[in-house]
DNA sequence: ATTAAATAGGACTAAAATAGTCCTCTTTTC
DNA sequence: GAAAAGAGGACTATTTTAGTCCTATTTAAT
């Protein structure tokens, strides 16, 4: 697995449209529509993406959401992050936690190097990236060994 | 989030505990014993581990389990697959699902281009690396950019 | 043979995270 | 002032994950 949420992609889902739509508000009605994303669920997406300003909102009669900067300024992990909290391949790499087994645990750091490697790879991806269906396929260095990635049929 | 169940990480600190005490079968209890974990979870993860062939067991009296190759031949991705499922960041990239919202979804092939990416990355990585405390931290290239990741403090 | 120490397999329960819905309030336009 | 929108948060349901336990089988030692 190793997954993101079922909502954190329908938030993917919301912001593309949203970036292929930048000419004014488009109110979450219209996300839900076009998206075939129930109204709640993408209301409850757009405003967690307001709240830490990756969109921008304007109430009212004719309001409806914009991105607040343009596609390449946002990241995977922005989006992440927002939707479903910082990401991290562990417990324990979690900024806060003291997991009980520390004493005998002896792959922690491990986990934590390949979940900060993630991290950054996420950060460099941007919505702009995931709008183009002809962005390179990452490519990837681990521990001095080149990996190119083939997208697979 | 994006991280890997608390199961699995229980499954990587057991098989380090398992490549460091190579020189026979080592039972469950005494895996329990050394890690802290309870004897019913190591065992239930042993089991799966058995199953797909990391680990060899023997039954018995004097039984337990064992490595069933060296450590550099056990990748992450291993481990991962046998104990949460198949490394996939949505579930349509999960092989034989089938969204709903293929039709309107348009970031699909992104996520699944960054899937492939980790995947990779944790087929690369063996439980020899997660072993040593000084492996080096990974380094990750995306769309181009050189990323070098340091271990923060 | 019998007993004890193990694993094999799977059923079952409990707990936690995730997803999804709904209600009330505020803001803005017409 | 009515209608259309977002803000905020409470609430419920569902699903996943974690954890335990029971019974059967295998093997070694006595």
């Amino acid at each position: 697995m190793l997954r993101i949420s079922r909502l954190t992609d329908y938030g993917a889902v919301i912001l593309a449209h949203l970036a292929r739509n930048d000419a004014g508000p488009v109110s979450a009605a219209e996300v839900a529509a076009a998206t075939g994303l129930a109204l709640p669920t993408v209301s409850k997406l757009l405003k967690k993406l307001a709240k830490v300003e990756i969109v921008t909102s304007t109430r009212g009669s004719h309001g409806g959401y914009q991105l607040a900067r343009e596609a390449r300024a946002i990241s995977a992990a922005d989006v992440i992050d927002t939707l479903e909290g910082p990401v991290s391949i562990t417990e324990c790499s979690a900024h806060d936690s003291h997991c009980d087994f520390e004493a005998v645990c002896n792959v922690g750091s491990a986990w934590q190097r390949i979940n900060i490697a993630i991290r950054r790879a996420l950060d460099e991806i941007s919505l702009a990236d995931l709008l183009r269906t002809d962005s390179p396929v990452p490519r990837f260095n681990f521990a001095g060994t080149k990996i190119i990635v083939e997208q697979r049929g």
